[in-house]
DNA sequence: CATGAATGAGCCTTCATTCAT
DNA sequence: GATGAATGAAGGCTCATTCAT
């Protein structure tokens, strides 16, 4: 039952934290969401830092996972691409406090996207750049794209959409009606041929 | 001499936040790096909130009037785009700072995002659409795109490009070089033709 | 077993306040350098500060038990006393935690010098009175001299070297040498004859 | 009136830590006590070790003086032990606060005894030791009793006695009697002639 | 009896904000 | 206007104590 105690203030960190924000979230609330006493916090985790960094670590591993699975299921570099894109914006609708803490909080600090999170952050964008990589060498993408610069820039996109999704109230925006859109632009290009 | 030395706080918070983050920030620092004394920040802002608040305000203004000068410079839709990119980048690389505000702080709050400097940033992503409508209209860009669409895929290209530039110590990646493949990317698309 | 888990705890106590001072000391440390769980301990001690009153309580009954036995030992109010400074000695050198518990913390506070521990206390101190009342009545020792100033006096000399002694890392004095001067000192005098 | 205002901390910390002892003692309460908020304690001090450490460090310093000229108008060896003995008592019972720490938390623990403060405490113990070296060289003091073992039975009685009358409520022991006591037994011995 | 996870009151410390000079 | 010492509310974290197992 210890290890469902953990999860359930990582469970409420996403949300607390999504919803205050990391810095204005008090560990009390956390606590309070999750269902225990303050101190029990510190029974799981060092300190408050560490509670973002474990979302970070552990949460980060089963969508990774996920996505790989997914793409893994598709032959062509370019369904695994749309597959990246869909699969990414039902996470963040399935998900919606994970994405915004991902979106919003990664980005606060130097320190955790350079150092703690890095790493499963950047696996997350190699899933791009190794679809892109295949598809090269398929022929069916460009060769003088670099991957790493494609990888950013339909990372970026998507996430620009998913931002801007999560943080508004209406939500009126549909997503996977998008995510087609996306995977258009950056494929085929928005000039008329 | 009242006007310079709100300046002067303004650029020294722009330093100080994207050094140390808005909420590690503290109030003397920024006023110990603007040459004043604590108090005299509070002659010229509500609250801390405000400092970061006037920033998005008052030092986006001259960054949208740039670039709405030099976007009408040029007549093509095309060109208009290739030189909001080029701009942007040029920006992040002349006022690191200032960038490393709009990505990453910009990004930390409901509020900011959505209230206040909501305005400001939606004027610089409209510029966008703008372009892309013009586009559409003369026949060059697909009817297909919505340009709310484009404008969110192509600014989050670019901000993911920039966001990793201005976070990376080694700064080794060419963002003039760089530009041109994400225009070449939304624009023509990743697939071979 | 009961009473062997309660003197274990007892006995770890010692080690533990000796070592980090009763109030720096956990209870957790001192149920784990006693080899319990953390809440035994609350079925021996009603709290912590039980847990010190009885050390004092219960440890200086064989410490005072066995001063009492060599003291009756021995015939002489002189020899009595030399008896009680090296005995002291001895034990401060076996029982160096417990001594330095003694030393440091008996001191700590005002409640635990002037109630609890009190009585054991001052019945050590008494010995000492005691002896000197003894070697009064029998000429030896000199009239106007109060029992209860010299038996501070005589206890703080032992005591400051054995503080002394205690703290130190190198223990290079001889303690039992040093006995011999301060019985010297206190029963001669310093002055040359 | 900076200088009051730590001055007012200092003193007011010196009633506090020996009414209610350091670690029980509430920073707020030192604060509260010195008539200042609680964060203004932090414009002076590090932290609450750093209040101890100043006190020993700063309050000793005048206490060391003023017993160094007191001793130096004294000529014999023997009126300074007396002087000593007695200016020490004066100060027992002018500063019971003061003396009240300087005996029981001084105590407390090995780090102040043996770092900090130990550099100004070992500098009060060796005024001692210099009078009776100096006694020994005129020829008043016997030569076999070695001044390290002496400052330390002749500290040790006066601090007992100092103890057990700060320690007690009614203060019925007359210090300057008592002075007188201390002096003649270490000096002429408790042996009848 | 024994356990040790859980509790939550308590306290040190920080720092945005104020205000007397 | 300008200063920066002073304020005190707020919150992260500890740890003595409890209690379900």
């Amino acid at each position: 039952m210890a290890k469902g105690k953990r999860e359930a203030i990582l469970k409420a960190a996403v949300r607390v934290f999504a919803r205050e924000g990391f810095f204005k979230s008090r560990v009390e609330a956390v606590a309070k969401e999750a269902g225990v006493a303050t101190g029990t916090t510190y029974l799981y985790f060092e300190n408050k830092d560490d509670i973002l960094i474990s979302i970070f670590d552990e949460e980060m591993t089963p969508i990774i996972d996920d996505m790989k699975r997914e793409i893994a299921e598709q032959k062509s570099a370019v369904d695994k691409i749309r597959t990246f894109i869909r699969r990414h914006l039902v996470m963040v609708q399935e998900q919606p406090d994970m994405a915004q803490l991902l979106i919003v909080e990664l980005r606060q600090s130097n320190k955790f996207l350079h150092t703690y999170s890095g790493t499963k952050f950047k696996e997350y964008l190699n899933i791009i750049a190794s679809i892109f990589e295949q598809g090269q060498q398929e022929g069916v993408f460009r060769q003088d794209i670099k991957p790493t610069i494609f990888k950013q820039v339909m990372f970026g996109a998507v996430d620009q959409i998913s931002t801007n999704w999560a943080l508004s109230r209406t939500k009126k925006l549909d997503l996977n009606e998008t995510g087609e859109q996306i995977a258009d632009i950056i494929m085929n290009g928005a000039l008329q041929k």
